[in-house]
DNA sequence: CACCGCATCTGAATCGTTTCAAAGCAACTC
DNA sequence: GAGTTGCTTTGAAACGATTCAGATGCGGTG
């Protein structure tokens, strides 16, 4: 059924060693065995077997990354970055979708450490420091992204989300805004706890604004839409005058409920702002202001430093924190003149 | 380093063939060389090595998705889908972004092969018939995902995208629009001819109506943004009133352009209806119209006759093409009391 | 012409798992 | 007690690519 190098190298008249030197050695071998192998290889359809070639080699040329959730823009931009990077090293990315649930996670990284990826790239869901710990000692390493690792063994890409929390929050202050409202949940996820951290410390800085929090049980547009649809139902009085939700997919489902209602104005009743800047706040029924992060980079970055612990294992590991930027539009009330340019 | 399964033979006192029982027919093995067994792999911590695993098998657990662009929420629906459906069936997927490229496409397919994935899913940019022959001869099945299927050979899940772009344009020229443009691009792509042809079928009904074709190198945001430009630039009279978008992430780009420049008024100077119906559309600053496409399901079943090939390579082919829906919303003129409840 | 160095080629050994024919063993039948 | 049955276990063979120590051949040298 399938070719393999013995097939190729009778056909070409010459040795499996020879077939197998042309293929990954090109340059030990002469000039007329190359044409005959390269020759029997197109004549017969040979495809290497990558499981052998693994086999042999004790690991595969892929590495495994897991998000939170593909369907988050943020992750998909976050992938393709990743992907740029290993492409440019010649892996190639497999991605796993945890969708916040520790036990899919689980499940990928056992597919990943089976499969004697090169390396895994993770943006967890719950602590996963002593799961990264064993699959490290069997000589898997391990890059967190999205996330600063806790302890000293592991590198970490990630943003201050803290930092951005704070801002964001800092910045409904100062347009005036008072009684504020934290949207987001699980709090098992740590970006969620971090950025509510942040937001606690703007609140802290402002003697009369008040946080009140609202917990989720996902950070996506659905979960957004049902508590804006909360929030919408509150006598007027009761409402929070300014929403910070944990990330934009969750600010995108609260804008429609608010807005959709037409019970509430934004930003004239209730300020809205997001996290990520994916590339749809910018075209929201209001624009809505956020706090960007490089996703890209992240992506890039996290391959960057999972290749220099994999060429020395001893490398020291790095926590990389990028500083988030806010990004204000219409939906905080500031006039946008928007016109950013996104993407490449 | 590694721990195989001679060494938990060893320690557990059993054969080798004894412990790939356990993990692999545990109902032929006694209740106490089980306990022994298990007892060692936790013990030294022993993973299976999927390649060896592989080897032997002859074929990885494994699936191939390449879609045109990850960043398309529509094809990270699929891919979902397709997670959903692999995973019942103990499968994985592994994801390709060919970003519209048919080099990048290529080597997906390159390394699929090499990888002896379980079978292949390929949303192709261009012609990949004479490919997914050579893949099938060598015993990986192939499924087209949205796009149908050129040949008896190869099964294909998708959209009657003639019938979506008709529908489109019918709405357009209901809503009293005549002077209307495509924009869409490369036309390499099948789902942009399909969808130009399917409007030039309304267009060719309604005999005052014309259509102008504006075409892009990509079906993105940042496109988008650039035809809308364009469009906001000229003159009044010059303007299309209704502008059919091949894809909704080309709407979204069409409409921020045309709605901030201030310019233009959707959808009171041009209508807009975009083709996917994408999640964001709800929540963009005019509710954007689409045609939908059940995206979720496709996936689910391109997975399913995916299995179906692979079960019998003999069984029919079978070409399943959904029929997209018109969902209308405020850029069409339409008021949309629009909550539906998309999502799980 | 014997010897050397160099470039090239060879093929057995190896990676870790699964499979499967054969063997071992205990209980049971006649 | 010989024979049979059925359940477990064994261990060598196989999967296909890569590696590497040694073989081969060739031109050149003293």
């Amino acid at each position: 059924m399938t070719v393999s190098v013995k097939e190729v190298a009778q056909r070409a008249g010459v040795s499996v060693g020879t077939v197998s030197n042309v293929l990954n050695h090109p340059e030990r071998v002469s000039e007329a065995a190359r044409r005959k192998v390269t020759d029997a290889i197109r004549d017969l359809g040979f495809v290497r077997n990558d499981a052998a070639r693994q086999l042999r080699a004790g690991r595969s040329t892929t590495l495994g990354l897991v998000v939170l959730d593909v369907r988050n823009p943020f992750f998909t931009d976050v992938a393709l970055g990743a992907e740029d990077a290993a492409a440019a090293a010649g892996l190639s990315v497999l991605l796993g979708n945890s969708d916040e649930n520790p036990e899919r996670e689980s499940t990928y990284l056992d597919l990943f450490e089976e499969q004697r990826v090169f390396g895994v790239l993770i943006s967890p869901v719950g602590d996963v420091g002593e799961r990264l710990h064993r699959l490290r000692e069997r000589g898997t390493p391990a890059v967190l992204v999205d996330r600063v690792s806790a302890d000293e063994t592991t590198s970490s890409v990630s943003v201050d989300d803290v930092e951005g929390g704070r801002v964001a929050v800092e910045h409904l202050i100062a347009q005036g805004r008072r009684r504020i409202a934290y949207v987001g949940g699980p709090f098992a996820i740590r970006q969620v706890t971090d950025r509510l951290e942040g937001a606690q410390r703007a609140i802290d800085a402002s003697p009369d604004a008040a946080l009140e929090v609202l917990t989720t049980h996902g950070l996506t547009v659905l979960e957004g839409r049902r508590i804006g649809e909360q929030i919408a139902a509150r006598p007027a009085a009761r409402r929070p005058d300014a929403v910070f939700a944990a990330n934009d997919l969750l600010a995108m489902g609260l804008l429609q409920a608010l807005v959709m209602q037409g019970r509430v104005r934004v930003p004239d009743d209730v300020a809205l702002i997001g996290f990520d800047d994916i590339d749809f706040m910018t075209a929201a029924v209001v624009p809505i202001s956020s706090v960007r992060q490089p996703s890209r980079l992240i992506g890039e970055t996290a391959v960057r430093l999972l290749l220099a612990e994999s060429e020395d294992p001893s490398v020291e590991r790095q926590r990389i924190e990028f500083t988030p930027e806010l990004v204000a539009r219409a939906s905080t009330g500031v006039v946008a003149e928007d016109q950013r340019n996104s993407g490449a």
